[in-house]
Formats: C-alpha cells, structure tokens, sequence
RNA sequence: GCCGGGGUGGCGGAACGGUAGACGCAGCGGACUCAAAAUCCGCCGGGGGCAACCCCGUGAGGGUUCGAAUCCCUCUCCCGGCACCA
C-alpha cells in the first residue's frame, strides 16, 4: 500500500474483501445470542441527506462494535416506497412515480454502498412493491373481520379550484399550495384502525420499555393522554323532542359554575339552530374554512355565536345557552363542552369577549377572585375548595366531583368515565401512489373484501398524477372488476393507504423477506424484537405509537409472539440547515444554501443574501430540519468523492452526539480527513517495528500502556452508552500519546496501541482499519477480531493527584500516595501554601475529603 | 397555543454534583521551502498584573449545597411534534 492515504483505493479493496466473504450476511443460528440492529428505513427521495449519513452511521457503528463483542448481528435496508414527494415530482417532470421511485432507489442504493455499511443486502425490501403492499392488505381485511378497522366520516383539506385532497403540507397560510385558493374543511368516508382500542395497553407498556428515552416516553404518554372525568348530559327539548346535550369534562367540580355550553360547527345542535339563523349559518360556513391542523385550531382567535337554543343546566335545570365554537373539535369527546368562565382560561376570555356571565365556584385561601384578570390559580384543583356551590360548599376536587358524578348518576345524566385523547388512526388517503385498499363496491351487495386469493390488488405504474385528483378514478381497467358476491360489475376502492400503515411492520418482515405465502414466519421469532432501533426524534410519535399498534394486533391476531416492536431506541438528533426563499405569489421557492451568497461586514454581521445564479436577493426563514421541501439538503456525495467514505462517517460521528441536533457546517470535515491521513502515515511509519514486534513490554512503557488502556476504557465506556463523539476524540487521543512515545517505547508496546487504536476507529472507519490491520501483520480478518480489553494492571499508579480547594475555589494541587489515608492527606492539605494563603491559619470550620479526587477546605 | 428537548470560547463540542473549555475546527506566531501547499512546534474565554498570581465567566434572574454547566423555581430564545411530509 501507498505511503500516502488513498481513501478511494482502501474503499475499494475492503468492500471488495467484505462482498467476497459476504461479511454482512446475517444467518439465523438457534442458540447464538443475536442483535438485531435496525435504522429507520429512508424515503427514496432521490439521493442520501445528512440525516441518512448520520442516522445510518450510528447504526453501523453499533452493528460493527456489537459483532466485535461476539454477537449475531442483523443490520438490514429497505425503502420507504410509497408516498407524496413521487406525486408532486410527476406533477413536475411528467414521470411517472414508480419510475421516479425506482431510480431513486437505484441512485440511493449504490450511495449506501459507497459508505460501507455492514447491511444484508440479501433481506432489501420496498414498500412499493406488491409482494410487500400484499401483507398490508391482507392485514387490513383480518382487521376488518376483527372490527379493528371500520368505516366512518372524517374531516380533509379540500382544494375548491383543483378539487382535490390537500395534505396538510400542501396547505400554506390556509390556502391551497398550487390554487392559493382558501382551503375548506370537507367531510368524507374513510377507513379507521381502532388504535383507541389499544390505548391503555400502549400506555401501560411503556414502563416496559427501559431502552427507550424518557422524553419520547412521556411524549407518548401525553398523545395518548387519559384523563379520567365524568360524562354529563344537558337535557333539553326541541322540536318537541325531550333529548341530551352530552359533554365531557375532567373539572365536573366546577359544574355550578357553568355558565353556557359551546359546540362545533358540525355538531347537530348546530345546524339545527342555523336552518332559521341566516347569520349563525354564516358564521358555521365560516368555521368550515381554513385547515384542520391542530396547531393551526389553538393558535387562531377563539370566535363564537350564540345559537339561540338553551339547554337545561344538570343539577339546576337552569337555563344554560348553547353557543357555536370555533375552537371545539367534533373529532374530540362529544363535539360538545361545558363553558367555566371563572376556572378555566379559554372559557375565561371566551366569557370577556361575549359579555358571558362568569361565576366563581372554587376558592382558595388567602386569593381574592376577580373577573377582570385571569389568575392561575382559578383553574388549580389541588388546592381549591367549592363555593357558590349549594350543598357541595367545602368539598375539594376529588369530593366534589365524586359527589357531583353520583347525583348526576342517580338521575341518568352522568357517569365518571375514562377519555384518551388518543384518536383513531384515519388510513383513507385519496391518493395515487400508496397501497390499494383491498375492498369493492357493488350496487347490489355493498362493500366487499376482496378474497384473499385476489391479493395483492396491484397498483398500475403507469399512472402520472396532475394535480387534479386521484388518477385510479380514471383507469378503467384498475376500476372496473367483478364483484366477489354476485359477480356483477362493481367498483374497487380508489383510495389507498397512510404510508404510515407500511413502515408499521417492515421491521418484521426483513426477518422473512423471502416468503412469498406469509406475512411473517419462524425467522421472526428468531430475530425480533428488534435490539436497537435508530432514527429521527421527529418520529417520537406517530410511526412508533403506529409500529407498537401494529405489533399488539399483530400478536393478538397470533402472528407474532412479541408484545413491543424495539426493546432498545436511539433517537437521532436532526440534521440542521438554514432555509432560503423568495416568494412567488402565495407560493414559496426555496433555494440550496449551495446557491446562496452570503455577505458580511468586517464585524462578521450579515449584510446581504443573494442568490449566486441571478445576484437578486432571497430571504432567510432561519434554521430547520433539511428537507426536500425546504431545499436545503447538503449532498453527502461531495463530502464523500472528495474524502472519502471513512472521513464522512467520522466527521459524522466526531461532529456531536447522536441524540443532539447538529447545525449542518462543512468546516471541521478537513480536520477529520487529516486525522485519517495521521493514523495512515503513523502505521506505515512503523510498519516494519509493528509487524516484527515479539518482545515483552519494557519498564519505560508504562507511561504510555496507561494512557492506552485508560483511553480504552473511556472509549469502551462511550461506546456503550453511544456517545460516539468522545469514542472518535478517544481515538485521536490514542494517535496523538502514540505519535508523543514512538521514539522511545518498545515495539510490543507500540503493537499494543496501535492495535488498540485501529479496533476503536474499526466501527467507525471501518475500511481504513481493515487494510491497516491485515497489512501490519495484526490478524486475518479485523471484522473477527473482538473488542480489545483493558489492561487493568497497566492503569494502576503510585501517585495520584488530588485538588486542593477553599471554600470550593481551586487553590492548588497535592501528590499523594495511592493508598494514603485521610488524616494524612487532610494534614498535607492544610500545610499546603495555596491553601494558607485563603485560611490565614484560622481553623477550618470543615475539610470534605473526597477519595481519590480533591479536598475542600471550608473556613 | 399545547406537549417534548436544548442554550458552555470565534465555531463543533468535553466535563460519576468535585481542576469548566478535553478532542477538533478557525485564527495568530514560528520551523521547513526560492516560494507556496503539505507537514511539524508554540499560543489561543474575558479582565488585571513585570511576575508569582488574582478577579470574572457555562442564555437571564433566584434557590439548594462544603462545592452547581450539572439539581430545583421563574423568565427568555432556539429546535422537534401536533394526527394527510416522511
């Protein structure tokens, strides 16, 4: 090999070495213990972002450390086929998504290749394919029998010009993103799972999984969010009808206090009292524009109407008014809620701004309540007591509502019931480029399933969405098919499903890829769960609550014998970039920050953005995630034609911690190709000593083996905790005390930390390691090397230093023996002339000796 | 708005509640060179001091502790998620 690093060469001869002796294969073998290493699949978006390159780094580091540590280690890849950005880029370039998705995954496969990752090729799946989307399928229709999914309506973006479907994506400002027409809410029949079933399970199960972050637990914990309250009814008479106005609230202790009812716009009540209410009609016809995002619904002005209509307070029968809100969710409860001015807040502003009576019902000591100022303290259930109340006067908040619940209970108009705010899973997605649902309409029969025989329904990929719909509706030929019933002419379903429905279970099938007569096998039981799972924090979750879903029902359904999907999570931080823009009519056009120019002052202070192509200025919209919407990727592919594969994976690693956004910046990539280029000239520079090293370790070592060994364990200790940064600097620690002792060590020490330094780097720059540790001689293959041990022995020193401390301030140092006892090292201290200086010879009031670490003298 | 996370030199970051700034990037000075690149050596939070050394310093303010970047409270800014981006 060369004196000087050539990254490209190495490359090329390790992937070599490792496809001929198919390294990366994993193999099922009953009774070694196996580690099932897993990174979130990548949506073929047409080359790898840094995410991917961080992400996937991550993984195989662990891959290649775990097989180190004598593991059976499956590291698999697929793709994440299915999905909008195909449609939006067939509306741009006329290609057809499929063809679009398969070159993508061509381009995007040959990259992963590129950076060396130890992934079984051999188990490679895409979600677009039939032999996959199949499974999907056949699972939505034994969900059906189960009553798992069902039908009913739910509320989509319309775009009234194109009209269409708009994702929430494709909704800017509350306009549609090609019309800028005004988005409208639009109800229609779709598909659920009934994740809701399943909510105290996912809730419970979380204190099973001590591998997951506590943050994304709680995450979850929140979304799925059980709240225990009482369901209550507010009779009423309409239409000569005696009926109930039903709502649910967690604060059944301030029900004296309510002062009006608030429903939405879909509500019955509603559209009842708009049929002779011209201007209430209006006002629901309002409420029915703009998104449905829920961010979208707590960040607008809270509006109202009143409908005219009372309905009879529970307890009271007083007269309470119905109002329309714009801020209640017909998706939420009942589509109805109890409106407290005086204990809740947004009731509170709600009352001010329509002149609502606001009655107080709870005090608390020493507070004095005003209708003015909202307080926190109005709405605190710890601490507060019933007034105005009647004979609940004096109860706190667990008596009272318990109280309150059984009155209403004894007169039929109330019960203590448990809520999620965890909604049903809508899969209906009125798209192209997703899987079929498996079902067909016939006029005589109703909706049909489609026979298991009939799978998959396959999806034609020739279709090329324009913007104007779901192109299915127009291919007679995906359309028009025999009804399984009656044999008639029937429609099939065009609708396809959430492509949150295929990355479900995709983890499962890379145990079985092969079988074409089952969702999943035995492999399965071998494999799963999965040991560690990687990915981006965005997905902390929606796809992991769907994946944990899917495994429950999948083991009911007595698939799979596992109750959670992954025992261990890594969640990666983000990959950041500035954004840039102009805009263009209601439509944003982002640019690469490749493409921008930005100007400074002599203080380093911008002065101006421009776009490079044309010189005009663009705007910045601040730092975000990189995207493909957002145009601000940075293509790994330039970092790895110019460096090298090895150096993208170590800046990577070395850059920051895993669980840590990274603010993308290129500087700091030179630095790791030059510490490569250290570690390739070091080892050819002592080749010869290296490789005829025989001898023992000589007395002189023992400086260096310690060093070695120490940072051995600091590096072994990073590893497992996954802080791979430090792992990275401990490797450059170990070049730099190697490169210090070279002249004077002996050869054996020299072999010792050498083969040390490339075993870390060896899950991190595999290739360079692997062509250093075959050619000095250290062993056939390094992928079968184990991890190197700690010399324990070689740590151990005579003297150690510890800190000398007044009052907390270092004051100076202090050389003891080892094995020295307090009242020695508490003596030394005190005589110590840093530390007269700060006690003036006064006697301390405290000496906190801490073993091994430092002593503070408290005067 | 709600839920979750974060803020440490010019920059990325390090630091079982125990020497803040390891390791690296950038910068500055020097060696080598006709010169440059590459490489090597040194300096590198702010202030004061000839020096020994001292004071200040981890987004802001308060608290707990012998001792706080680390634990607690309040605030602020940034990032992620909010159910049809994946």
């Amino acid at each position: 090999m060369q004196a000087q690093y050539q990254p490209a060469e190495v490359e090329r001869a390790a992937q070599a070495a490792w496809k001929a002796s198919g390294a990366h294969r994993a193999v099922e073998q009953p009774g070694k213990r196996k580690y099932y290493c897993l990174s979130m699949f990548p949506y073929p978006s047409g080359k790898l972002h840094m995410g991917h390159v961080r992400n996937y780094t991550i993984g195989d580091v662990l891959t290649r450390y775990h097989r180190m540590r004598g593991l059976n280690v499956l590291q698999p890849m697929g793709w994440d086929a299915f999905g909008l950005p195909a449609e939006n880029a067939a509306m741009a370039n006329g290609v057809p998504p499929a063809k679009w998705t398969y070159d993508n995954i061509a381009y995007m496969k040959k990259q992963l290749q590129s950076l060396g990752f130890a992934l079984d090729w051999e188990r490679e799946i895409a979600t677009c394919r039939p032999e996959y989307y199949k499974w999907n399928q056949w699972l939505f229709l034994r969900m059906l029998e189960k009553g798992i999914v069902y039908q009913k309506t739910g509320v989509v973006n319309w775009d009234p010009v194109d009209q269409t479907v708009l994702a929430n994506e494709q909704v800017i400002d509350g306009r549609g993103w090609r019309t800028g027409a005004v988005v409208e809410k639009r109800e229609i029949p779709m598909y659920y799972m009934a994740i809701t079933r399943y909510a105290p399970q996912l809730l419970e199960a979380l204190d099973a999984l001590p591998g997951w972050p506590e943050r994304v637990k709680l995450m979850q914990a929140n979304w799925i969010g059980r709240s225990e309250g009482v369901n209550l009814a507010f009779p009423y008479t309409l239409d000569g009808q005696r009926q109930l106005l039903r709502a649910f609230t967690t604060r059944a202790d301030t029900l004296m206090g309510v002062t009006f009812c608030a429903v939405a716009a879909e509500h019955p009540l509603a559209s009842r009292a708009a049929r002779d209410n011209p201007a209430l009609a209006a006002f629901i016809e309002e409420c029915k524009r703009g998104s449905v995002m829920e961010a979208d619904m707590a960040t607008m002005e809270k509006k109202g109407m009143a409908t005219g209509l009372a309905v009879e307070h529970p307890v009271t029968g007083e007269a309470v008014p119905v109002w329309v809100g714009n801020y209640v969710l017909m998706s939420y409860g009942e589509g109805a809620v109890m409106g407290v001015p005086a204990h809740d807040e947004r009731d509170f502003a709600f009352a001010n701004k329509y002149g609502l009576p606001i009655r107080q019902v709870i005090a608390v000591e020493g507070e004095s309540f005003s209708t003015d100022v909202w307080r926190e303290w109005y709405a605190d259930k710890t601490q507060g007591r019933c007034v105005n109340s009647g004979r609940y006067d004096g109860l706190g908040y667990q008596a009272a509502v318990g109280a309150i619940a059984a009155d209403l209970a004894a007169k039929g108009l109330g019960e203590k019931q448990t809520t999620w705010r965890l909604r049903d899973w809508g899969i209906s997605r009125q798209r192209y480029w997703g899987t079929p649902i498996p079902l067909i309409h016939c006029e005589g029969c109703g909706v049909v399933p489609v026979p298991d025989e009939q799978l998959p329904v396959v999806l034609p990929e020739d279709c090329v969405p324009d913007g104007s719909g779901n192109p299915l509706n127009r291919r007679r030929d995906f359309l028009h098919v025999a009804c399984p019933k009656c044999g008639k002419l029937a429609r099939r379903e065009t609708d396809t499903m959430d492509t949150f429905v295929d990355s479900s279970w995709y983890y499962l099938r890379y145990a079985c890829p092969d079988n074409p007569g089952a969702m999943v096998d035995e492999r399965v039981n071998y494999w799963l769960p999965v040991d560690q799972y990687i990915g981006g924090i965005e997905h902390a979750i929606l796809h992991l609550l769907y994946s944990r879903f899917w495994t429950k029902v999948m083991r009911d359904l007595g698939l799979v014998s596992i109750d959670e999907p992954f025992a261990n999570l890594l969640t990666q931080g983000m990959v950041l970039n500035e954004i840039f823009f102009r805009r263009e009519g209601p439509r944003r056009v982002y640019f690469n920050p490749a493409e921008v120019e930005v100007a400074v002052d002599d203080k380093g202070a911008r002065t101006a953005l421009t776009l490079r192509a044309d010189g005009l200025p663009v705007e910045s919209a601040g730092i975000g995630t990189m995207s493909k919407s957002k145009n601000n990727g940075v293509d790994p592919q330039a970092l790895i034609e110019q460096y090298g594969a090895d150096t993208a994976r170590f800046f990577m690693m070395f850059t920051s911690p895993p669980e840590q956004t990274l603010e993308w910046s290129d500087s700091g990539v030179e630095g790791a190709y030059r510490f490569l280029r250290r570690v390739w000239s070091f080892a050819q520079e002592h080749a010869a000593t290296v490789r005829a090293a025989a001898g023992a370790f000589e007395p002189r070592d023992a400086v260096l083996r310690r060093e070695v060994h120490a940072l051995l364990g600091q590096a072994s200790y990073d590893m497992e905790r996954k802080q791979f940064n430090t792992v990275a600097s401990a490797g450059m620690k170990l070049l730099n005390a190697l490169q210090e002792s070279a002249a004077e060590a002996s050869a054996a020490a020299l072999r010792e930390g050498l083969g040390v330094l490339l075993r870390v780097l060896y899950p991190v720059t595999p290739h360079l390691a692997h062509v250093l540790w075959t050619e000095l001689g250290y062993g056939a293959d390094i992928t079968l090397s184990p991890w190197p041990q700690v010399d324990q022995a070689a740590l151990v020193q005579d003297k150690i230093e510890l800190v000398l401390q007044v009052n907390g301030k270092l004051r100076g140092s202090l050389l003891v023996a080892r094995d020295a006892g307090r009242e020695a090292i508490e003596h030394a201290a005190l005589a110590h002339p840093g530390v007269l200086r700060f006690t003036n010879g006064a006697v301390p009031r405290k000496v906190v000796v801490v073993p091994g670490r430092l002593v503070n003298v408290v005067v």
